[in-house]
DNA sequence: ACCTGAACACCGTTCAAGT
DNA sequence: ACCTGAACACCGTTCAAGT
């Protein structure tokens, strides 16, 4: 006798984010997964259990198909993460380009940016070797920068290096956002390092709300200052 | 009849190093294991296997041993990565610090230390959130580049927020230098981002040997400049 | 074309047993 | 204390079979 088959759903097609009716193997009438839905089901398990949980079976489970359907949409989970890149990379703000000032434009893109990626570290390395051909939102951000660039009368052969510049920043201060606030603690090594101990303590007076956000600052302000000089 | 053993070895220690002798199970006279050991195989591993290639199994089978064995010296693969980390910390050339003047000393010290850990950005993330207090060698840079900041008239209550803002840079910049050389490429989206295209363009007519170190001397002379006007 | 289900070749880690 | 060997609970990915 066999095992007693779960109710079939009376349903012919669910939600598309229900899980527990069963399905028949075979081509479904209507294709359950898109390359969207993939993407909103990624970024919700990020959310609730973080980059760990983010794995092939539970990102199935959460779209109510088996992990072997996702590889009909995406080539990899390297893929799926850079779909969830390109999602991010339009959510930094790039408006104020063309409104403000070149430096308080600058200045919001490089904060927001940093903040949307801080959430996000483990993306960092897959968009450091991330064709931007594959990332249309990412290229649009991109575009949006450059002219901001150009229009404040920035010489075109070096935008393109500031840019990979600052953004080399904003990925490492994305990484500093997530440091533990002990991270600078000597420990019992504290006597061996004297200076580096007194500075951090100095800082620790300051009791600033987040030290990251002030090292962020210093760095961001001295590289708009730089930079600004090299306008026309 | 059980299995044929393999021919016991006639050595009842072989070189640290050497695999194919056999070990019977129980504690051996003396340990074959430590984590100087197991930091330069690791080396070694990712040197001519790469990253991927670095696995407990792989480790293990360099040295000699079940992968079990590691356990007994490291907690884990994180703790593998984080001895490997603090041996390359003391590869970053920080030697200019109180003999070059400061900002030869920085620049010194910033280009060695992103030369360094651009082949180990596998490493970065476990870096960001590593405790210094782990990692001695580390803990002696940090404590050099501090005296130096210190000796050169940097105010004590920023000198931490500075070498966390540049070490954010080197870290950023690292990756950059793994980049593929046509990651800017639009491809086919080309014409849809023409001031980015054009940007990319001018920027390769200049046709340095290195686009990624143009863009790393022109984000550090900032942060140089900036923060040099800081001192005292 | 797009799904299921079984299978593959790994992973890092744990733990009893041995000396 | 420090090794072996077996086992565990995963991973991403492939592929034949089904509609």
């Amino acid at each position: 006798m066999p095992a007693p088959t779960p109710a079939p759903s009376a349903l012919p097609t669910g939600p598309p984010a229900a899980a527990g009716a069963r399905r028949r193997a075979g081509r479904p009438t209507a294709a359950i997964l898109d390359q969207d839905g993939i993407t909103t089901a990624a970024l919700e398990l990020i959310s609730s259990k973080g980059y760990d949980g983010l794995t092939m079976a539970a990102l199935a489970r959460s779209l109510g198909v088996a992990p072997s359907a996702l590889y009909n949409h995406v080539a990899s989970k390297d893929d799926v993460l850079l779909l969830v890149e390109d999602h991010l990379a339009a959510m930094v703000d790039v408006t104020a380009f063309g409104v403000e000032p070149w430096d308080a434009a600058v200045r919001r893109w490089a904060w927001s940016y940093r903040d949307v990626f801080s959430e996000h570290t483990p993306l960092i390395p897959v968009i450091a070797v991330l064709p931007v051909a594959n990332a249309p939102k990412t290229l649009a951000m991109y575009e949006a920068v450059t002219a901001g660039f150009r229009d404040a009368g920035f010489p075109e052969e070096k935008i393109i290096s500031a840019i990979v510049a600052l953004e080399a920043f904003v990925f490492g201060a994305a990484y500093d956002v997530t440091a533990p606030e002990d991270i600078f603690d000597a420990g019992s090594l504290a006597e061996q390092v004297p200076n580096f101990t007194a500075a951090v303590d100095r800082l620790a007076l300051e009791n600033h709300p987040r030290p990251t956000d002030v090292a962020f600052s210093l760095g961001l302000e001295a590289l708009i200052t730089g930079f600004g000089a090299l306008r026309g």
